[in-house]
DNA sequence: ATCACCCGGGG
DNA sequence: GTGTACGGGTGAT
């Protein structure tokens, strides 16, 4: 049976890319992609004779969640190309424009019910179920493809190519030109329907299409060719509190170009891309590329055109900085107690699942229900703040999310088989869920709103109070608590617990596990409880740790290495009195790190830290790591975009001049030599975190250190 | 002391 | 195209 591949827009054409048996061919269908106008329709006539408008029509349509249908202009166009200038112009005017930015593959497929990967019957018509968890995918071809440049380290874009490897074909040793030349033959010859690269956006196939220009040489990834050779830039944008770089994406024509370094590849596989694929209905190369909140709003949107709701474009787009009133009201997070220092046996930990979308669901959270005019009277009221919330209709929210944690709950059971496809695909709608909920405080999004957000995190302050007095009732101990999980510790069966509160509450309450031994550490300025740090051995073998060095990124290997070698002497005590009777081995590690930073012998690439800079180097006001390194390497000639990560060590931390305080890594060579004072502080406070709490400070592991015979410390 | 700057998830 | 807020830590000024 036929699927459909792929599909693109072009010349006032759709292309469906058909995969049948080992073919795929385009189909091309002629197509006019339509935006909506809401204006007097009596100016239907006058924006008929704008050029590329093709056809102008009054329709019935909902502009705003929860309103009532009204007549608005439906408007296609010859060409998608000049829209966002058209669709300006109409603003200009007072007007209100719809569905701008659906593209018009989007709108194809939404209009035909069809949708990526969908099986056709031979008349190439739907033969398939966008919702269903069990469908048939046609068999894909799928080549790694992994592009050398000759230097190293640091390779650029004038380095020429050294090898060129295309699933098992490897083309090396002959001129530059004729290895391009070579895979394109192959690929034509071997026809792959996916083209797997790892960094192909970032670095790969922008360095192979400028090599193949450089030398002349003719490229073709796709089954068509590809022109213009993608230029598109990368963009650094604003997500999870910091920048993120994103490079432009290479997409081709009739084959798949996937980027395993892309975060739902990365989360969910080629399954669960194709997965999601289904669902929204966005093209794989595209949907590929995004944030899991473009696609769970792309799902929203979908939701939303069914109802015949219209998409508003460039909502809030001029808001970027909430007014003082509202970062007051929104502040009022999730419940966060600070935990209880010390060290204890025998707690247990309990998580409610996906507990911001079950509030969604179960209480009707949604832009249109949420202050409802409808049913000011609504006996449902939010804690604490008394928002009443509609009664008559279920939200367009609940209505996406719902299905959603039917699907994941899905996947999910079929994991537990051993499904390791299965475990992908549950595991990217879980961040599908994640993410819905902070799109409800995003001031750009489609369908959020501040309200919604104060209402999800009203509730879950409410229902983990609710817990806790339940879990107090039943004698535990609550030691800590973070949002949606509580870790509790009494004589009582948290099983019992978990099923109180489940059967209370309505949303399912899981035991995450048991704890031989837990530690939450103290912040280290004051003896207040840090909250968002702790580790400690569970009853299954594993440890769980939180918030210390060896969870960060930009931690060193070596300081990583240092504390997980500290961690396996722990995991030995599977009690508290072990624990302290095992503290002498532990130290053991710690002397056996630090006796190597000071002797000079730590391999400096064990002590690079990476960090990711926010900045361009002016924009930095305190000259720091971060700066020195983008100074270093824009003096090789290096361009570093915001999100991009730095790597340095430090060589002479108390340098007068900022700049030779690191040294890039880049730039490291066999003699470089790191500051092993620096390293040495850095080591022992890395130990502190996790034995401060054993009574080790700083002062004492210092002791236990230096006082050691053998300790003969060069240059000091 | 205060400000600037980084990180945080799961398996 | 793009969740925020905030706690925790380190380093510069």
């Amino acid at each position: 049976m036929p699927h459909l591949l792929d599909i693109e827009y072009r010349d006032g054409h759709i292309i469906l890319w058909i995969k049948q048996g080992s073919k795929c061919t385009p189909h091309r269908v002629g197509y006019y992609p339509r935006i909506y106008l809401e204006c007097p329709v009596h100016n239907r006539h006058l924006i008929s004779t704008l050029p590329q408008v093709r056809q102008v029509r009054v329709e019935q349509k909902i502009t705003s969640l929860g309103q009532e249908p009204q007549d608005v202009l439906a408007i296609s166009l010859d060409d998608w190309g000049g829209v966002f200038n058209l669709a300006d112009m109409l603003e200009q005017r007072g007007w209100r424009a719809y569905n701008v930015d659906l593209p018009p593959t989007r709108q194809f497929l939404l209009e035909n019910g069809l949708f990526p990967m969908a099986q056709l019957d031979p008349q190439l018509h739907l033969d398939d179920d966008q919702q269903t968890t069990d469908y048939s995918l046609p068999e894909l071809t799928t080549l790694e493809l992994d592009i050398t440049p000759q230097s190293g380290r640091n390779p650029c874009f004038s380095d020429p190519l050294r090898d060129i490897r295309l699933g098992d074909h490897i083309f090396e040793g002959m001129p530059e030109a004729d290895m391009i030349e070579n895979l394109s033959s192959t690929l034509k010859r071997l026809d792959p329907d996916v083209i797997l690269t790892h960094g192909g956006d970032s670095f790969q196939l922008p360095y192979l299409y400028h090599r193949a220009a450089k030398t002349g040489a003719s490229l073709q990834l796709g089954r068509e060719k590809d022109e213009p050779p993608p230029q598109n830039k990368g963009r650094s944008y604003f997500s999870y509190g910091r920048i993120i770089y994103k490079p432009g994406g290479y997409q081709l024509r009739g084959r798949l170009h996937i980027d395993s370094q892309t975060f739902i590849v990365k989360e969910g596989g080629m399954q669960g891309l194709i997965d999601l694929g289904r669902i929204t209905g966005i093209p794989l190369q595209q949907l590929s590329r995004l944030s899991p909140g473009s696609a769970v709003t792309a799902l929203q949107v979908n939701q939303a055109l069914k109802d015949g709701v219209l998409v508003p474009w460039r909502r809030n787009l001029s808001e970027n900085f909430k007014t003082a009133e509202e970062l007051l009201r929104s502040d009022r997070g999730a419940l966060i107690l600070e935990p209880r220092v010390g060290i204890y046996e025998n707690a247990a930990e309990v998580d409610f699942t996906s507990l911001f979308p079950h509030i969604m669901v179960t209480k009707n959270i949604s832009p249109e229900t949420v202050l409802c005019e409808c049913c000011p009277d609504s006996p449902e009221r939010v804690p604490f703040i008394g928002y009443n919330i509609c009664q008559k209709r279920l939200g367009l929210i609940p209505r996406v999310i719902g299905p959603l944690i039917k699907r994941r709950m899905t996947y999910k059971k079929m994991a537990d088989g051993g499904s390791e496809e299965h475990r992908m695909m549950q595991n990217v709608l879980k961040w599908l869920l994640v993410t819905s909920f902070g799109y409800m405080g995003f001031n750009k999004a489609r369908f959020g709103r501040i309200e919604c957000h104060e209402s999800i995190t009203a509730y879950a302050r409410e229902i983990l109070l609710q817990t806790m007095e339940i879990a107090q009732g039943l004698d535990f101990d609550i030691l800590h608590g973070i949002v949606d999980s509580l870790w509790v510790r009494g004589s009582g069966d948290p099983r019992e617990l978990c099923d109180l509160v489940s059967e209370t509450v309505g949303i399912p309450l899981e035991l995450k596990g048991h704890y031989h031994w837990i530690v939450f550490p103290s912040n280290r300025n004051n003896r207040a409880g840090a909250m968002n740090r702790y580790f400690g051995l569970m009853t299954d073998g594993k440890m769980k740790v939180r918030g210390i060095e060896l969870r960060r990124r930009d931690t060193p290997r070596f300081i990583r290495k240092l504390q997980h070698d500290m961690l396996d002497q722990m995991k030995c005590a599977s009690t508290v009195d072990e624990l302290y009777n095992n503290l002498p081995s532990v130290l053991d590690v710690v002397r056996r790190y630090a006796d190597e930073i000071l002797s000079g012998r730590a391999d400096p690439e064990e002590l690079v830290f990476t960090t990711h800079t926010r900045h361009k180097l002016e924009d930095y006001r305190q000259k720091g790591s971060q700066a020195a390194a983008l100074y270093q390497l824009r003096e090789e000639g290096v361009d570093v975009q915001p999100g991009q990560a730095v790597q340095y060590i430090h060589t002479d931390h108390r340098s007068r001049n900022f700049h030779n305080r690191v040294k890039v890594a880049e730039l490291i060579e066999p003699g470089t030599l790191y500051d092993r004072q620096k390293y040495y502080d850095i080591t022992l406070r890395a130990a502190e975190s996790l034995l401060r709490p054993f009574g080790y400070d700083r002062e004492v592991l210092d002791d236990v250190v230096m006082g050691s015979e053998q300790m003969q410390i060069e240059g000091f």
